[in-house]
DNA sequence: TACATATGTTATAGGCTCTAACTTTATCAA
DNA sequence: TTGATAAAGTTAGAGCCTATAACATATGTA
C-alpha cells in the first residue's frame, strides 16, 4: 500500500536509528558540497537519513548547532591534513611550508561546501570557542613551522608574523581558486609554484630582518 | 482600528512606490549588515519598504537574483574605492599598491556583510558575466599598478603574477579581519603596516625576477 | 522489575519563497 | 483627450522550512 518507505534510503527495523548524530553529519556534509554552505535544510537530512524531520533536534539544538558540529569537524581534518602535508617535507624549509598551504588549498578543493562554511559563519561563530581554537590551532603548525625556519621561538614576532603573511596568501589563493575556477590567473600559476613563490619571498624577506 | 500600518515606514499615500527597486536594495544592506550575509529575507525588506511581501518580485526574479544586483552595485562601489586608494599616491609605487588594498580592506571592514556576501555566492554567481567582469575590473586596477611599477605591459606575466600574489594577502587579511577581530595577529600587524610589506616583498621580488 | 533517560514519532504553529489572479496607475499612440 | 496596454501594486495560497509540544518506545541502571 503504502511504497513511500520504499524511498526512504535503508529502512530501520529498529525503533532507535543508533547513529543518527553522525549520520545527520554525513548526509549534510554531502549536501553542502552538492548544494553550496547553506544549500542544506535539517528536514531534508533527516528525511535522507531516514527519520523524521523533528528528530534531527534530539541531537542539535538548531540548525547553526548543526553547522557548528559540522565545521568543528571539518576544521580536525583540516588540521590533519596540514601536519601531514607539512610531514612529507623535512621541518623547517621551504617545501614544508609550502606543503602546508598546498594541504590547506587541497581541502579547499576537495571539500569547497565545507571550506566556504569555516569562512562564512558569522552568527554564533565568534562565541564558539572551541572553532577559535581549533582555528588557532591550524595557525599554529604554521607558526611553528616558521619559527623552526627562522630559528627563533614560536612565540617569536618574526614567526607569528611571516606565518600570518603566509597565512593571507594561501587562504587568499584557496579562496580565490575555489571561487573562480575560469581565473586565467589561478591557471597560469599552479599551486606548487605559487606557494613556493611566496614561501620564499616572504621567509627570505622575514630571515633578513 | 488597525494600528498596524502605524509600524509601517513612511506610509505611502500613493498606490505605486516610486522607487520601489532601489529601496529594497537598500533595505537589504542594512539587513545584511545587521543580520549577516544570509540574514535577510525578501519578506522582511518588502515589510521594512512598505510594500507587500509579493511586491518584490515585480522587480526581482527570485532572492538570489535580488542579491546578486546587491553584490554588483557593492562591486561598483569597490571598485570605485580601490581608484580612490591608488590615487591618493603617485601611480606604480609601493604606496600606490598599498593604497588599492587599504581600499579594498577598508571596504571588508565597513561592509563586512555585502564583502562575504561578494565571495561566498556560490549558485547562480559564476554564471553572472557582469559580475564576473566587475571582479576582473576590480583586479585590474592592480594589475596596471604593478604594471607601471614594473615598467611593463599590463598584460606581461610578471604584472598579473604579482598582482595575483598581492590580491590573495589583501583578500586574505581582509577576510580574516573581519573574521575574527579579536585575532592577535591582526592587530600586531597594522593594516599600512602589512601593506607595504608585502608590496615591497612581492613588487621587489618580481623586479628582481 | 521499574523508573529515568535517551531517542524516536506525529502534529502543529508560524515564517519564508514564489506564483496566480486581480486592481490600480502610468504611458503613449491615435 | 481618450482608450489600450504595460507596469507595479494587492490579496490568497501552495508548499517548503524551523522548531516545539506532546506522546511513544527503547535502554540502562538501581
Amino acid at each position: 500500500m503504502s511504497d513511500a518507505q520504499d524511498t526512504l534510503p535503508d529502512r530501520r527495523t529498529t525503533y532507535h536509528h543508533g547513529d543518527l548524530r553522525e549520520q545527520l553529519l554525513d548526509v549534510v556534509r554531502e549536501l553542502v558540497e552538492t548544494h553550496g554552505p547553506e544549500g542544506f535544510s535539517v528536514a531534508e537530512a533527516a528525511r535522507r537519513a531516514g527519520v523524521s524531520t523533528a528528530a534531527p533536534y534530539k541531537h542539535f539544538k538548531d540548525r547553526t548547532d548543526l553547522m557548528n558540529a559540522l565545521v568543528s569537524k571539518a576544521m580536525d581534518r583540516m588540521a590533519a591534513q596540514m601536519a601531514q602535508g607539512r610531514d612529507r617535507f623535512e621541518a623547517g624549509t621551504y617545501e614544508s611550508v609550502a606543503g602546508i598551504g598546498q594541504a590547506y588549498i587541497d581541502f579547499a578543493k576537495d571539500e569547497p561546501g565545507i571550506f566556504r562554511l569555516m569562512f562564512g559563519l558569522t552568527e554564533g561563530h565568534e562565541d564558539q570557542e572551541v572553532l577559535q581554537q581549533k582555528g588557532e590551532d591550524c595557525f599554529g603548525i604554521v607558526v611553528e613551522d616558521c619559527a623552526r625556519f627562522l630559528d627563533t621561538a614560536p612565540e617569536s614576532e618574526a614567526a607569528r608574523r611571516a606565518a600570518y603573511i603566509l597565512w593571507t596568501n594561501v587562504h587568499g589563493h584557496a579562496f580565490l581558486s575555489i571561487d573562480n575556477k575560469k581565473k586565467t590567473e589561478a591557471k597560469a600559476l599552479e599551486d606548487w609554484d605559487f606557494l613556493m613563490t611566496v614561501s620564499r619571498a616572504v621567509l627570505d624577506a622575514s630571515a633578513r630582518g
